[in-house]
DNA sequence: CGCGGCTGCACAATCGATCGTGCGAGCGTA
DNA sequence: TACGCTCGCACGATCGATTGTGCAGCCGCG
C-alpha cells in the first residue's frame, strides 16, 4: 500500500534519487543525463505506477501548481458557468483547478482564502466576494497573485461585467420589445432586486436610469426597487407594484435570475391578461427562462471573456488595481 | 515577503521548533508543554500572524485535510446542489472541500483522480462518474477511501437516488394530476431522455413501466424514448410524437432537465389547446420550471442525505462495494 | 543520601521531492 | 605528460512541519 518514491526507483535503476527525479520532472536535459539513462528510468516509473508526491514537490518549490477559485456559490448559472470557465482555461496552463464556495459570508471567504494560501495555491481568483479588499491583504501578506471577478476591489486587479452598458442595452431592448412603446412605458418601467449597496447593482441601476430617461424624458425615484435578492421579498415587492390596476407596470427589469424567480411566483399568479403585454427583463441567464409564460429579454455575461481576462491580468503581472470591464450579451426571446 | 515558520517563532519565543509545532497543533497536553509557555507561543503566533504550512504538514503526515468531490459539471441544479452540499459536510468535518468538475470525460476523470490523490487528499467522492471503477481502482492502489455517488460502482462503497422508487412516484403523480386519467393515458404515456446503457435511466425507466403496466394492463416498448440528453435531439423526438394528432401523447416523463428542455423548446411551438391537458413529469429539479405554461411534477434528489449517507460510509470505514439508496422527493406543482 | 518517577522541554530523524555543487572518467591539445 | 574541458552523474542540503526519544531538574520517600 505504500506509495513507490523516486527513492525507490533509484534502488530499481541503479541510479540515484536526484538523477530520478530529473529524470521525470523534465529537467534532465539541464542536468545532463543521458537520453538513455532517462529513457530506462521512465519506463521503470511507468511499470511501478509512479506519480510524484505533489506536496513534497510543493513544500520544496513553494508552489503548488493549484489555482484558486473563490465563489459564493454553485447553484446559479453565472457562477457556475464562471466555474467551468475557470476549470478550462486553469487546466490548459496547466494548473489543477479549485473551486471553493462561500455563501457570501466574509468570515468564511477569508478562512477559505487563508486555507489556499496555506497550501500555497499559486493565483487566487475571487468572484463575487463580499469583501474583496480583506482577501486581497491576505494574498498581499503571503505574495500571492490575486484577481477579482464580478466584484471589484481596491486593492487588487479587477474583471467584471460592464453592468453599466448590459444594463443600458437590457433596457434599450425593453423598450424595442413593443413597437412605439416608448412613451406607453413613461413611469410604467421599473427596477426590481438587488441591493444599492452592492456595485454591481448600482452600475446597472445607472444603466437604467440612463436610458429611461432618454426614452421617457424621467426616471422616478420610485422606479427602481432594491430591496435585495430574496425571492420572498422580490414576490412582496411586485405584489406591492401591481397593487392599483390603473398603475400597474407595464415593464419590469429584474436584477439576477434568483430575485426574478420570485418575482414570478407572484406573476404567475396574476389574471392572463393583466400580465399578457408586460414587458419583462432580466440581468442574468437562465435557459429555462426562455419557456416561460411570457418572453423575457436576458443578459448573458461572457464568462470566457471574463476568466480569460483575468489569467490575462494574472500572468501579466499588473499589480495595480485596475478594473477591467468585459460586455455582456442579450439574449432575445423567440 | 518570507512567511513566517515554526522556526522563527522559535527564535522569537526562545523555545524549540517542535515545542512551537506541539504549542500549536493541539498536541502540547500529550508532549506535557506547560500552559503557560503555551499561551506564550500562541500569543507570538498570532502577533505574527503565522499559519502552518500545510503541505509540509501533509507531507509529514502523508494526509492533507482536503476532501474531493469529482463531479461532471456545476452547471445543473442537481450537481450544484450536490457540491453546495459537501462542501457544508465537509466543513463541519474539519475538512476543506475541493471539487472539481471532468465533463463526462472518462480521461479527464482518470487524470483528476491522480491529481487529488498526488495531493493525497484524504477521501474522495465521485459523482456521475463516466467510469467510476476506473477511479476506484486508482484509489485502491493509493489506499485511499473512496465513495461513488449517483452512479454506482462495482469496486467502492456508492450512494445513489432510488431511481426506481422515484420514478415510480412521478409516474404515479402524473396518473393522479388528472383525476380519471388513468385508463385516458393507456399508450399515451411516454419516458423521455436519457440512455438505457446508463444505470440511472435503467432503473428509472423500470419504474416507470411497473406503474404504467399497472395502470393501463400494459407499456409499450414506443413509450421509452431514450435517445440521450440532447435537448436538441430530444425537441425532434417529441415533434415525431405529435406528428399524428389523434396519437399524441397525453403525458411526458423526461428524464433530467436538459432533456427537458429540448422538449419544452418544441412544446412551445405546438398551439395551446393541444397541450392545455398534457401531463409533464421532470426526473430532476429546478426552480424555474415550476414557472412554465403548463404545470410539471418534479423529482428533487435528496442531495443533504446522499453526502450525510456518503460521510457515513465512509468514516464507518467499509470497503465493501454494497450500494445505499437514499429515497428522493415529488415537487408538486402549485 | 540514594533512587525512582514525574515534569518540561530539546534534539534529531523523517516525509519526498528539488537543486547547487562536486567529482571522476574520458578526450583533445600543447 | 600535463592540463583543461566536457560529460554524466551522485552527494547532501533544503523546504516546514510532526514525532519518537533522551535528558536535565526537582520532588518525595525510604
Amino acid at each position: 500500500m505504500k506509495k513507490t518514491t523516486i527513492y525507490d526507483l533509484a534502488q530499481l535503476s541503479g541510479a540515484s534519487a536526484s538523477t530520478v527525479s530529473a529524470a521525470l520532472n523534465g529537467t534532465w536535459r539541464a542536468r545532463r543525463i543521458k537520453e538513455s539513462t532517462v529513457r530506462e528510468i521512465q519506463s521503470i516509473a511507468a511499470r511501478e505506477g509512479y506519480r510524484a508526491n505533489l506536496q513534497a514537490r510543493g513544500l520544496r518549490q513553494s508552489r503548488s501548481g493549484l489555482a484558486g477559485l473563490i465563489m459564493p456559490m454553485y447553484n446559479n448559472r453565472f457562477f457556475a458557468s464562471l466555474a467551468e470557465s475557470f476549470e478550462v482555461e486553469a487546466r490548459q496552463r496547466g494548473l489543477c483547478p479549485i473551486t471553493v464556495t462561500t455563501h457570501r459570508d466574509p468570515e468564511e471567504e477569508q478562512r477559505t482564502a487563508e486555507t489556499l494560501i496555506s497550501y500555497a495555491v499559486d493565483s487566487l481568483f475571487v468572484a463575487g466576494a463580499a469583501e474583496p479588499d480583506a482577501v486581497s491583504r491576505l494574498c498581499a501578506k503571503a505574495g500571492l497573485r490575486q484577481v477579482n471577478l464580478d466584484l471589484p476591489g481596491t486593492l487588487a486587479a479587477s474583471v467584471i461585467s460592464d453592468n453599466f452598458a448590459g444594463a443600458a442595452a437590457l433596457t434599450e431592448a425593453m423598450f424595442a420589445a413593443r413597437p412605439g412603446s416608448g412613451a406607453r412605458l413613461k413611469g410604467r418601467i421599473y427596477f426590481l432586486g438587488g441591493r444599492e449597496t452592492d456595485f454591481a447593482t448600482r452600475e446597472r441601476i445607472a444603466g437604467f436610469r440612463e436610458v429611461v430617461t432618454a426614452r421617457t424624458g424621467s426616471c422616478g425615484s420610485d422606479q427602481v426597487v432594491a430591496t435585495g435578492y430574496d425571492p420572498e421579498i422580490v414576490a412582496r415587492e411586485v405584489q406591492v407594484l401591481f397593487r392599483d390596476p390603473e398603475a400597474a407596470p407595464r415593464a419590469l427589469l429584474v436584477n439576477s435570475t434568483i430575485a426574478f424567480e420570485g418575482g414570478l411566483s407572484f406573476l404567475g399568479t396574476l389574471p392572463p391578461p393583466t400580465v399578457e403585454d408586460l414587458v419583462l427583463g432580466c440581468y442574468d441567464y437562465d435557459p429555462f427562462v426562455r419557456y416561460l409564460r411570457f418572453p423575457v429579454v436576458m443578459v448573458r455575461q461572457d464568462v470566457g471573456g471574463l476568466i480569460r481576462e483575468a489569467f490575462r491580468l494574472l500572468t501579466s503581472g499588473a499589480t495595480s488595481p485596475k478594473t477591467v470591464r468585459v460586455t455582456p450579451s442579450l439574449v432575445m426571446p423567440d
